[in-house]
DNA sequence: CTGTTAGCGCCTTCAC
DNA sequence: GTGAAGGCGCTAACAG
C-alpha cells in the first residue's frame, strides 16, 4: 500500500497558520470563527484538495450522516428497486447512503454475513441500517436497525412489507373468476414474511372458493427465476397440469413463461401466468405480464424514513409498516371455455 | 443517538482476564497466540457478541479489505450490472464491497460530488475505489483508483472499456447492408468516451459506405429513456425520417421503440431499431431488440482485478483495459424492400 | 507468548 | 475567537 500519506488537518492547520481546532470548527461549521480566519481556512482546504478521513471523524464524533444498507445479494431485482427507493430517501433528507455487499456463497452462512455487518457498519461508517430480506432473525447491535421485507418468525426489529397476503387474495380471485380450478403456486424464499403470506393467500382464497387444494401443484421455489423454470416445469410435466400458475414473485414468472414456451405451449393460450411484485420489464415482455404491483421503490423510502426517525430518538407508533399491493391486469391470462 | 455504547476490546479484554493487545491478536488470526488464550478470548468475545469498530480498526491499520465503488446513479441499469460483475469478483477474490451512491440531482455538481465521494472513501473506509462512468476527468486522491467506461479527456486514472467503436461500426455495417441509408443516430452522455466512440463509428461507417451524413439525422441523448424518446420523436418528425435508428444504448433504444410505437409505427416493419449493451430484459421485449453486446459484468470484474494488482502494488500493463463487443442479431431489423 | 506504550486523524472541553 | 490537551477504539512496535 505504497500510497503517498493522505493530506490531514495538520497539514492544513500549518499551511494556514491556525490550530487543528480551528480548521476543524470551519469543517464543522461552527459560529464561532472568525470571518477572516474562515474565509482563509476554507481556501487553504480548497486549495490543498483536503478532505476528512472519514473513519477517523466517525470514530470521534459519533456520527456519520450516513445510512447503511446491507443486502446480501445484488443479484436481486427486489433489492435493486428498494435500492434506488433508499437512494431517493437519503437524497431527500439529506444523508448518505453506504451499502455493504459480499455475496456470501454459502446459504448456511448467510445470517452469520449480515450479522457480521450490520455490527460492523453500525456506530463506525453509519448511524443505523436497513436491512433487505433479512435471513438472520435478530442482531446483535444497539443501533437503529429497520428490515425491508423481514424474515419471519419472532423477530425484535421494525419492519416495512407490503401487504403480501390480500395481493395473493386478489390474484387468486381474478383466477378463479376466470374459471380456472387447477392453478399450480411457485412459493417463495421459505423463511421470509412475505412468502409465507403469499402461500396463504393461496391457500385461503381456494378454500373460500371451495375448490381442493392439491398439494402437488405447490412447488417450494425461493424468489429466483431459475428456480421458477424449474419448478414451473415440474408443474407442466404432472399429468393433470395446472391451467394457470401463480408465481410468488416476477422472476419466479418469468421462469415459468420460460419453462412452458420451452414445452411448446402458448401462453396465455395454453396457460395462465400471473407474477407478484410489477417489476419494471414485465410490461415489455410477451405476453405482458399479469402481476401484483408491490411499492418497493415506497418501500425503501419508507424505511429509510422510519430509521431516521429511530435515529433522532423518536419512537415509531407500529412495529410493522405496511404497504399496499394492487392487481395489475394486463396479457398474461385467459379466461377457461 | 442516544444508543447504549457499544462493547469495545477492552471490554472484551477486561471479561476475558488479558490485554486488549492479545484481544487484538486473536481478533487478527495472529500466530502467537497460546491455544488456552485464544479459546478464552474467542469464547468471551463470543459470548459478549463483540464486533470490531470498523473505523478504529481503519484508522489504525490503514487497511480495511474492501473496495469502494462510487456509481452517481444507481438509476442506470449499466452501472447496476457492472455492480453485480463486481460483486462476483469481490466474492471470489475475498473483499468486502462497500457502494457510495447519493444522487446528486444537479447535473452541475456531479463532478463535484464524486470527487469530494472518492477522496473520502479512499484511505478510510476503502483501500481503492472504482468509479462507473465518471463525470470528473481527475480526482484528488493518492489512492488506487480505476473507472468502468471513462470520460473522455486526458484522465489520470486507468480505464476498463468496451470496443465501442468497432461495435458502433458492426452496426452500421449490418444496417447498411440490409439497404438502409437513411441511419438516425441517437448518442449517448456527451463526454464519455465510450459515447464518442460509438458516434465515431458510426460516422465512419457512412463514410466507408459512401453514404452522406446529414446532421440532422443525429441526435444528443445522454442514455436514458426519456431522452430517447424524445429524440427518437424529433426522428421520426423530420420531414423525410429515417428508416431505420441507431440508440447508443438499450435504453435510449426502448425510449425508441416506445415512441415509434405512440407514432403508429411498426418495428421492424416501418422501422429498423439497434440498441447498444444487451442490457437482460432486451430479449423479453417486443421485438426482440438486435443490439450489441458489451460485457459489462466482466467489465466489472476486470476493474476489481486491475484495482487489487494497483492495491498490491504491482504495475499494470495498459492504462486501458479493451473488452470485447459483439453483435447481436434479433428481431428489430428489417430490410428495405 | 503476552502486556505496555504510542499514536492513527479528528473533535471537544477547557483555558487563555 | 483561538490554541492546547485528551481521548474515541484499535493495532503495531517494543519489551519482558
Amino acid at each position: 500500500m505504497g500510497q503517498k500519506p493522505s493530506i490531514t488537518i495538520q497539514d492544513v492547520a500549518k499551511a494556514a497558520g491556525v490550530s487543528v481546532s480551528t480548521v476543524s470548527r470551519v469543517l464543522n461549521d461552527k459560529d464561532d470563527v472568525a470571518e477572516a480566519t474562515y474565509e482563509k481556512v476554507q481556501h487553504t482546504i480548497a486549495e490543498m484538495g483536503y478532505t476528512s478521513n472519514l473513519a477517523a471523524k466517525s470514530l470521534r464524533s459519533h456520527r456519520t450522516n450516513t445510512i447503511g444498507v446491507v443486502a446480501l445479494d445484488l443479484n436481486d431485482p427486489f433489492a435493486i428497486q428498494v435500492l434506488l427507493g433508499i437512494n431517493r430517501a437519503i437524497r431527500e433528507l439529506g444523508y448518505d447512503l453506504i451499502l455493504y455487499a459480499s455475496g456470501e456463497r454459502k446459504k448456511s452462512t448467510y445470517a452469520a454475513w449480515e450479522q457480521r455487518h450490520v455490527s460492523q457498519i453500525n456506530g463506525s461508517v453509519a448511524d443505523g441500517v436497513i436491512i433487505v430480506t433479512p435471513a438472520a432473525v435478530t442482531f446483535p447491535t444497539t443501533f437503529p436497525l429497520v428490515a425491508i421485507d423481514p424474515h419471519s418468525g419472532d423477530t425484535d426489529y421494525p419492519a416495512v412489507i407490503a401487504t403480501n397476503r390480500e395481493g395473493a387474495q386478489g390474484v387468486m380471485e381474478y383466477l378463479i373468476g376466470l374459471g380456472h380450478q387447477r392453478i399450480g403456486f411457485i412459493a417463495g424464499r421459505e423463511h421470509l414474511k412475505s412468502a409465507q403470506q403469499r402461500l396463504r393467500g393461496y391457500r385461503e382464497s381456494l378454500q373460500k372458493a371451495k375448490i381442493a387444494l392439491y398439494p402437488e401443484l405447490i412447488r417450494q421455489g425461493d424468489y429466483r427465476r431459475e428456480t421458477g423454470y424449474r419448478c414451473a416445469k415440474e408443474l407442466l410435466d404432472l399429468p393433470n397440469p395446472p391451467t394457470a400458475i401463480f408465481a410468488a414473485n416476477d422472476e419466479s414468472a418469468i421462469g415459468t413463461i420460460e419453462a412452458a414456451r420451452d414445452a411448446g405451449l402458448r401462453i396465455p393460450d395454453d396457460l395462465s401466468v400471473v407474477g407478484f411484485d410489477n417489476m419494471p420489464g414485465t410490461t415489455d415482455i410477451t405476453p405482458a405480464l399479469t402481476t401484483v404491483e408491490q411499492p418497493m421503490n415506497e418501500m425503501g423510502y419508507a424505511a429509510t424514513e422510519i430509521l431516521i426517525n429511530l435515529m433522532e430518538g423518536k419512537s415509531l407508533n407500529d412495529r410493522a409498516h405496511i404497504m399496499p399491493t394492487k392487481l395489475i391486469i394486463r396479457d398474461s391470462c385467459r379466461a377457461i371455455t
